[in-house]
DNA sequence: GCTCTTTACGCTGTTCGTAAAGATA
DNA sequence: TATCTTTACGAACAGCGTAAAGAGC
């Protein structure tokens, strides 16, 4: 048997809707031309114009309509847009988010914690963590809980454990990388 | 000079996030295994695993810890699933926005007609087309022939009814969003 | 040994850029 | 004519599938 050389047909969903054309769309509407767009993009004038041509195919609507002028939207290509400025939002929020695991705090967690705290199970709590998360280095400092609280905040720690009587009653917070807040016990 | 052959480098701002492998990743997460996203997404195991991979090193940081029993996010990957959720949902919304606007039946249509032309059936047919499309808001103006034609043209307007007098005997033009073009009557 | 993931490699489809042609004021 | 968009075509790249190799229980 030859090979089976892909399923092509379904990039996603049933329409083909892929980022760099949607970007590229994106473009075309905001400078009201292909050739800006083009320019905008580093891509070439044709290379931009079958894009949307052929997106316009497989949607079954103009999204563009064309004048010796420049481009300008349909009431299609109105209401693509209207949802490119979100989807593309979303996808500014994602990168950023990548970048800051990707920058300097890979696989590090910086824990800081006083005195008080230690003293139930919080070293059994310690060891199931690192043992479900072996890839990641836990650095381990003693503060005064005001420090404590602050640095989590600036981020110069990920995790900070403060004693419950101070702040919440039966509380202890760990705060890992701003997206996860779990109860400890 | 020989071609430039383009500048292939940037697919999505610096990270080379594409649609295809979000979904896949998606899938993996999902699944718990890159054999079964694999069945799910009909695509084969090693393109999965080099999509992932490359996405991975694109990013700089693991997305998947990977086991003999499967596969499993690591914390950039839960963080990036969070974000995938609503952006599919995005997607999700602008896929059916599309699919109305590929299917005719939807939206508004801004419809301009000059004073001579009412007098007939038109009323009629105006309560026929309503009654036949109900989800399409419908905008009447008045204008003169000229300035009818040219909207229709530019898109400003997308029905234009003139006097048949004017341009075409007895012929009466309704342009619906530039992809049909009927006779009335 | 079994099940999972990764790497190697040939091959095909996709997509680019250049260049020429069509359209419109 | 000048300025835009589209189409044609050759070439490079990207991405798939098959198959073999690595890893962990």
């Amino acid at each position: 048997m030859p090979p089976h050389q892909g399923l092509r047909h379904m990039p996603w969903s049933s329409f083909g809707l892929d980022l760099v054309t949607l970007r590229v769309f994106k473009a075309a509407v905001e400078e009201r031309s292909l050739v800006w767009a083009a320019e905008r993009e580093r891509l070439a004038l044709s290379a931009i114009s079958r894009r949307i041509s052929e997106m316009e195919a497989r949607i079954g609507a103009a999204l563009l309509r064309r004048h010796d002028r420049g481009v300008e939207p349909t009431a299609a290509g109105e209401a693509l847009m209207r949802h490119l400025d979100t989807l593309f939002e979303v996808l500014e929020h994602t990168i950023v988010d990548m970048e800051a695991f990707a920058a300097g705090h890979r696989g590090q967690i910086r824990l800081q914690a006083n005195l008080s705290v230690p003293a139930g199970s919080f070293p059994e709590e310690l060891a199931s963590f690192q043992k479900s998360h072996p890839d990641i280095d836990l650095y381990i400092e003693e503060r005064i809980s005001a420090d404590i609280i602050h640095s989590v905040q600036i981020g110069t720690a990920e995790i900070g454990l403060v004693s419950a009587t101070m702040h919440a009653p039966n509380l202890q917070l760990l705060h890992w990388r701003t997206d996860h807040l779990v109860e400890l016990r």
